[in-house]
RNA sequence: GGGCGUGUAGCUCAGUUGGUUAGAGCACACGCUUGAUAAGCGUGUGGUCGACAGUUCGAGUCUGUCCACGCCCA
C-alpha cells in the first residue's frame, strides 16, 4: 500500500461503530439482564400497555422438581416471544409464570431420597444430604411410621420452593419477562382455595360421586400405591386352567345354532388365569370378537363322559397337550362376537355371568378366555363399565377376605390362592394346575407383593348435564393451532371414562369430605365445603392436617342421614391434574389482570389429554365456557437421529449448560428458525449451527450501526433537533425507495406470520432479508455513496435515512427473539436518536407503510437483480480463466433486442455500473440467440482499459487526466477538494 | 394394538386448485476482495421428494398399503 492511498483512505466516511463484531453473549447477557431487573423491564411494559387491550397467555405450571432443560426452555422462549410480541403491538400483555407444585414425585424425593434420584444430575442435596445434625431424619421417615403428614407436607414444601428459585433464574438466564417476583404456586394458600371452590361448584351441581375402583394396594402397609412405586420382580406363583360351566345350553344351541346334541353335553368356557385368589370376584369372561373360538369336545376322565371346552382356536393344539389329552375333537368354531352375553355359572359362588367382548384378549398365553373381575384389575374394570358390571372386592386392607366371599371370609388372599385351587380341583372345575414365574408388581417400600383392591374413590361424572356434549362443542369454539390439536382432544374427549379425582397420598390439596362416624355416610355438602374454602385462604391447605375435625367444618353440622354430629376427616386429596385444571379460576380468574377466558394456552401436544383436558372440563361444567380461545402446542424434543430422548443417555441438554455455552439468543434464535408443532430435532451441535445465521444478522446491523456514525436522526421541529439528518422520502434514489419497499413487505409478512405463530417463517424472512437483499445487494452497492461520497452530502443522507428507517424496524423485528441482542443493538440506536424508548421492548412493533410498497418498482428490480446475476456469471468465466479479478474491472457490453428488454435496459443503463459493480456498461442492439438466462440478452465482459481511481477504486476515464491528482478520478477530486 | 401427527438436498425450510429440466438460505467446493476484514461478494456441486402400488395424458402434490419416528392411550 503506498502512503498516497493511506492518505485517501483518511478522506472517506468508513464505517465507526462500537458494537462489536464478536457477540460474546454469555458475557454480555448477564449484564443486561441485570438491567432489566434494576431497571423492572417487565412491570414498565406492562405499564406502558395499562389500558390497551389485553392479551392473556396463561403459563401452564412446569412441576417444580429438576432443571431446566431444553424442553422445558423451548417451551417457555416460545410464550416470551409471543408475549413480547404482543405487547410491542400495543397489548396489555402480563405473564404471570406459574409451578405445579404438589404431587407423588416431590413426596417420593422426600419421603426416599436414596432411590428417586435425580437424573436431571440436580445441584440441590436430597433431604438426607442435608441433614446436619447426623441423624438421618429421612431414612427414618422411610419407615412411614414417623413423620407427620404435616412434617412431610413442610419437606416437600421446602422442597418445592428450593426448585422453584432454580428453575426461576434458569428462565430468567433465557431472557423470558414476567411476573418472577410473584409468580403463582400451586401450594399458595389462594390456590389452594380456588381448588376448593372449583370442587364445591362441582359438587353443587352434582358432578362428584363416590365408587368403587380398583388401585394397587399393598396389604402390608396398608397402602395404596401408585405406578410409580411399583417394583416388578419375577414371582413364582400358580396357573390354573379353569372351567366355567354353561347352565342353560338351550340359550347356547339356540343363538349359536349349534347341534341338538349339545343340549346334552355339558359345555363350559375354559379360562386361564395366575390369580386364582380372585376367582371369587369374577363377574365375567372376555373374549376377543374378531378371534375364533373352538368348541372342543373330549372325554372326561373322571365322568368318562363327553364335554365340550370353548376356548380359542389358535390355542387348542398347545392347551390340549398341556392337559394332556390326546383324543379330542373340535366341533365347530366361531367369532368371539357370536358368544357376547352368553351366561355361565360361577364355578363355586352361587352368581350368574357372562361373557364379554374386549380388544385387549390375547393368544400369548392362556385360552384367549379372560376371567374378568373389575375389583381386581383396570382392564377388567374398564370392561365393566362398558358391560356395567358390578366391582365386586370382597378384600379389606390387610388382604383378607371379607363375608362377600362366602366360604373363604377371613382367609388371606395368597393362602386362598391353594384353597381355592383344591376346592375347584374337588369339584372338577380345575382341569390343571402349574406354577410358573412372571413378573409381578412389588411394593417399593416393603418389597412384597401388591394386588389390585378396590376401594370407595371419588369421580367427576363427565357426562353430567351433557358436559363431555358441551366440551366437544366448546372444543369446536377453540383455535387449535395446528389445526389436528382439535381432533386428537375430540377424540379423548369422546372416550374418556369419568374422572378419577381422589388419590391416597399426602402431598397434595385434601378433598373437603368428612364421614359420619356413627352412619359412615359422606358427608358432601357446599356450605361446609365453602367453609374450608375460606379457611384454606386464610390458612392454606395445611391446616387440614394440624386443625381437630370440629374446626374445618361450621359447628352444629350434621350429617344428612342420621344426624349425628361427629366427623372424621377425608384423608385423600386431590389428584394433581385437578389442583392444575382449576388454574383458570385459581389465576386467570382470580388474577384482576388477568382475564378469563385466556387467549392463549401454549404447552407440548402430551397436554391435549393433560392441562388442557383437565383444565377444559372444569371450566365448561362450572363456567359453560372454554378456559382458552387458541390453545397452541408444540412436539417433543428428540435426538438428532429423531429418537426419543434418554435422560440417562445424557441426550437431555440442561438449560445452564446450554446458556453458558452459547448464550441464551442462540437458543432463542434456534428455537424461533425450527417448526415446532412437529417433533424438533436438537443437540449441542444443531444448536451450534445456528451461531452462524446469528452472525450474519449481528452483521447486518453492525454495518448499519458503523454507517450511522455521523448520523443525527432525531427528528427536527417541536423542540426536536434541528440538525437532523433525515432526509424526506420523496428525495430517495430508486435503490433505496426499493430496499425501504422490501422493509415494508418484510414487516408486512412478519407480523402476519408472529400472529399466526409461525416463527420459523419470521426467522427465515428476517435472514433472507439481511442476507440475500441487504448484505448480498443494497449494502454492497451502497458502499461507494456511503464511504466515497462527501460526508453530508445529500446523496450520502438520504442512503443513512433509508438505512436508519431499516435499522429500527429491524431491530424491533427481532426483538421478541434475539431480545438480548436486539437490546444491544437498541443502546447503540440511542446514540443516533436519544428520544427513543429505553428499552427496544418498551417500543412499538413497527408498522407497514404500503405506500413504501410498490409492486412495479419491485418487478423493475426483479430483472435488474437477474441482469446483475446473468453478468456476475459471465465475470466468473474470466475470473476462472485468470482474466479479471474484481468486478468493477469489468467493462459489460449487453446486447438486446428483446421485446421491452432492450428498452428496460437503456432506462437503467447510467445506474447499472454502480448497480452490478462494474467500470461500465454499454447496451447495445443486436439479435440474441441463444439466450442462456431469463433475460432476453447476451452478456459480453472485457477488462477496462481505464485507470482505478485510488480513492473511489472506480476505474473511470477521469482517472489521470488531472495533473495535480494523477490517481484520482473527476468525482473524487471534486470531493477532497473539499478537505 | 388404537387415536393424533411427521417423513422434500448434510441442516433449516419453500413448493399455490396435480402440469414444462423440484426451489431458497446455510453447510461444502472453487474463486474474488482486503475500505463490514476472526467480516463481505461471486460461481458451482448436491435431491430415485420415506417405500411400494393405484387413479391420471401427467403426482412431491390425490388414493391405498407398508416402513420409520414422536405424542397420548391400551
Amino acid at each position: 500500500m503506498t502512503e498516497q492511498t493511506v492518505d485517501y483512505q483518511k478522506t472517506l466516511n468508513l464505517p465507526k461503530t462500537d458494537f462489536s463484531m464478536k457477540a460474546d453473549l454469555v458475557k454480555k447477557e448477564p449484564l443486561i439482564r441485570q438491567k432489566w431487573e434494576k431497571e423492572d423491564l417487565y412491570h414498565q411494559i406492562i405499564k406502558k400497555n395499562k389500558d390497551k387491550t389485553k392479551y392473556i397467555l396463561h403459563d401452564g405450571p412446569p412441576y417444580a422438581n429438576g432443571d431446566v432443560h431444553v424442553g422445558t426452555a423451548l417451551n417457555k422462549i416460545l410464550k416470551d416471544i409471543v408475549v413480547k410480541f404482543k405487547a410491542m403491538q400495543g397489548y396489555y400483555a402480563p405473564f404471570v409464570p406459574g409451578w405445579d407444585c404438589h404431587g407423588l414425585p416431590i413426596e417420593h424425593r422426600v419421603m426416599n431420597p436414596v432411590r428417586s434420584k435425580s437424573p436431571e444430575g440436580t445441584a440441590v442435596p436430597t433431604l438426607s444430604e442435608r441433614t446436619s445434625n447426623g441423624v438421618n431424619q429421612m431414612s427414618r421417615w422411610t419407615s412411614g411410621k414417623d413423620a407427620t403428614t404435616s412434617q412431610i407436607r413442610e419437606e416437600c414444601e421446602k422442597y418445592a420452593r428450593r426448585y422453584i428459585e432454580i428453575q426461576r433464574r434458569q428462565f430468567q438466564s433465557l431472557g423470558v419477562l414476567g411476573e418472577w417476583h410473584n409468580p403463582y404456586l400451586t401450594l399458595d394458600p389462594s390456590y389452594e382455595s380456588a381448588v376448593i371452590e372449583v370442587f364445591s361448584d362441582l359438587v353443587k351441581k352434582g358432578f362428584i360421586y363416590r365408587k368403587l375402583k380398583p388401585i394397587h394396594w399393598c396389604m402390608h402397609c396398608e397402602t395404596a400405591l401408585a405406578e410409580a412405586e411399583l417394583e416388578y420382580a419375577d414371582e413364582k406363583g400358580p396357573s390354573v386352567y379353569v372351567k366355567f360351566p354353561i347352565v342353560d345350553t338351550t340359550e347356547m344351541t339356540q343363538k349359536l345354532k349349534t347341534p341338538n346334541s349339545a343340549l346334552r353335553t355339558p359345555h363350559s368356557f375354559f379360562i386361564w388365569t395366575t390369580t386364582p385368589w380372585t376367582l371369587p370376584a369374577n363377574v365375567a369372561v372376555a373374549v376377543h370378537p374378531d378371534l375364533e373360538y373352538a368348541f372342543v369336545e373330549y372325554t372326561n376322565a373322571d365322568t368318562k363322559r363327553p364335554e365340550v371346552l370353548i376356548f380359542a382356536e389358535g390355542l387348542v393344539e398347545k392347551v390340549m397337550k398341556l392337559l394332556g389329552i390326546n383324543d379330542y375333537k373340535v366341533l365347530f368354531k366361531l367369532k368371539g362376537a357370536k358368544l357376547e352375553n352368553l351366561q355361565y355359572e360361577h364355578p363355586f359362588i352361587k352368581r350368574t355371568c357372562q361373557v364379554i367382548l374386549a380388544d385387549y384378549v390375547r393368544l400369548e398365553d392362556g385360552t384367549g378366555v379372560v376371567h374378568t373381575a373389575p375389583g381386581h384389575g383396570i382392564e377388567d374394570y374398564e370392561s365393566g363399565l362398558k358391560y356395567n358390571l358390578p366391582v365386586l372386592s370382597p378384600v379389606d386392607s390387610k388382604g383378607r377376605f371379607t363375608t362377600e366371599a362366602q366360604v373363604f371370609e377371613g382367609v388371606r388372599v395368597w393362602d386362598a390362592d391353594d384353597k381355592i385351587c383344591q376346592m375347584l380341583k374337588d369339584s372338577g372345575h380345575l382341569l390343571l394346575r402349574q406354577d410358573m414365574v412372571h413378573s409381578y408388581p412389588h411394593c417399593w417400600r416393603c418389597k412384597k407383593p401388591v394386588i389390585f383392591r378396590s376401594t370407595e374413590q371419588w369421580f367427576i361424572s363427565v357426562d353430567n348435564h351433557s358436559a363431555r356434549l358441551k366440551a366437544l362443542e366448546e372444543v369446536k369454539k377453540v383455535r387449535w393451532v395446528p389445526e389436528w390439536g382439535q381432533s386428537r382432544i375430540s377424540s379423548m374427549l369422546e372416550q374418556r371414562p369419568d374422572w378419577c379425582i381422589s388419590r391416597q397420598r399426602q402431598w397434595g390439596v385434601p378433598i373437603p369430605v368428612f364421614y359420619c362416624t356413627r352412619c359412615h355416610e359422606p358427608l358432601l355438602d357446599g356450605k361446609v365445603i365453602d367453609f374450608v374454602k375460606e379457611l384454606f385462604r386464610k390458612q392454606g391447605a395445611n391446616s387440614w392436617f394440624t386443625k381437630p375435625t370440629s374446626e374445618l367444618m361450621p359447628p352444629d353440622t350434621k350429617c344428612n342421614k342420621c344426624g349425628g354430629g361427629e366427623f372424621t376427616k377425608e384423608k385423600d386429596i386431590f389428584d394433581v391434574w385437578f389442583e392444575s385444571g382449576s388454574s383458570f379460576r385459581a389465576v386467570v380468574i382470580e388474577n384482576n389482570d388477568l382475564q378469563f377466558p385466556a387467549d392463549l394456552y401454549l404447552e407440548g401436544t402430551d397436554q391435549h389429554r393433560g392441562w388442557f383436558q383437565l383444565s377444559l372440563l372444569p371450566s365448561v361444567m362450572t363456567r359453560s365456557e372454554a378456559p382458552f380461545k387458541t390453545v397452541l402446542t408444540h412436539g417433543f424434543v428428540k435426538t438428532p437421529e429423531g429418537d426419543k430422548i434418554s435422560k440417562s443417555k445424557g441426550d437431555l441438554l440442561l438449560s445452564d449448560e446450554m446458556v453458558s455455552k452459547v448464550g441464551a439468543d442462540i437458543i432463542r434464535l434456534w428455537i424461533a428458525s425450527i417448526d415446532f408443532t412437529d417433533d424438533i430435532p436438537v443437540s449441542m451441535e444443531i444448536l451450534e449451527e445456528k451461531a452462524d445465521p446469528y452472525r450474519k444478522i449481528r452483521n447486518t446491523f453492525r454495518y448499519m450501526l458503523g454507517n450511522l456514525y455521523d448520523f443525527s436522526a432525531e427528528p427536527s421541529g417541536s423542540g426536536g433537533n434541528p440538525k437532523t439528518d433525515l432526509v424526506k422520502y420523496s428525495q430517495l434514489w430508486e435503490i433505496d425507495r426499493w430496499a425501504l419497499n422490501k422493509l415494508h413487505r418484510l414487516i408486512k409478512d412478519v407480523t402476519l406470520y408472529y400472529d399466526n405463530f409461525e416463527f420459523y417463517r419470521v426467522f427465515r424472512e428476517i435472514y433472507e432479508f439481511c442476507v440475500v437483499e441487504m448484505s448480498a445487494f443494497y449494502f454492497d452497492v451502497l458502499k461507494d455513496r456511503l464511504y466515497t461520497f462527501a460526508k453530508d452530502s445529500p446523496d450520502r443522507r438520504v442512503a443513512q435515512t433509508a438505512l436508519y428507517e431499516i435499522l429500527t424496524a429491524l431491530v424491533r423485528i427481532i426483538a421478541p427473539i434475539l431480545s438480548f441482542t436486539a437490546e444491544e443493538i437498541w443502546s447503540h440506536i440511542r446514540g443516533i436518536n436519544p428520544k427513543l424508548e429505553p428499552s427496544v421492548h418498551l417500543s412499538d412493533f413497527p408498522e407497514v407503510d404500503n405506500s413504501k410498497i410498490d409492486q412495479g418498482l419491485e418487478e423493475r428490480w426483479q430483472k435488474i437483480l437477474q441482469v446483475r446475476s446473468e453478468v456476475a456469471r459471465e465475470i466468473e468465466k474470466l475470473r476462472k480463466e485468470d482474466k479479471i479479478g474484481s468486478s468493477i474491472e469489468a467493462d459489460v457490453k449487453l446486447y438486446s433486442d428483446g421485446a421491452g428488454v432492450l428498452e428496460f435496459l437503456r432506462t437503467y443503463e447510467k445506474d447499472l455500473p454502480m448497480l452490478l459493480k462494474v467500470s461500465s456498461i454499454k447496451v447495445i442492439e443486436k439479435k440474441v440467440s441463444p439466450v442462456t438466462g431469463a433475460i432476453q440478452m447476451s452478456v459480453e465482459i472485457t477488462k477496462s482499459g481505464h485507470q482505478k481511481c485510488q480513492r473511489c477504486w472506480n476505474y473511470t476515464e477521469s482517472v489521470g487526466k488531472n495533473p495535480s491528482h494523477p490517481a484520482l478520478c473527476s468525482r473524487c477530486i471534486a470531493i477532497t477538494d473539499k478537505y
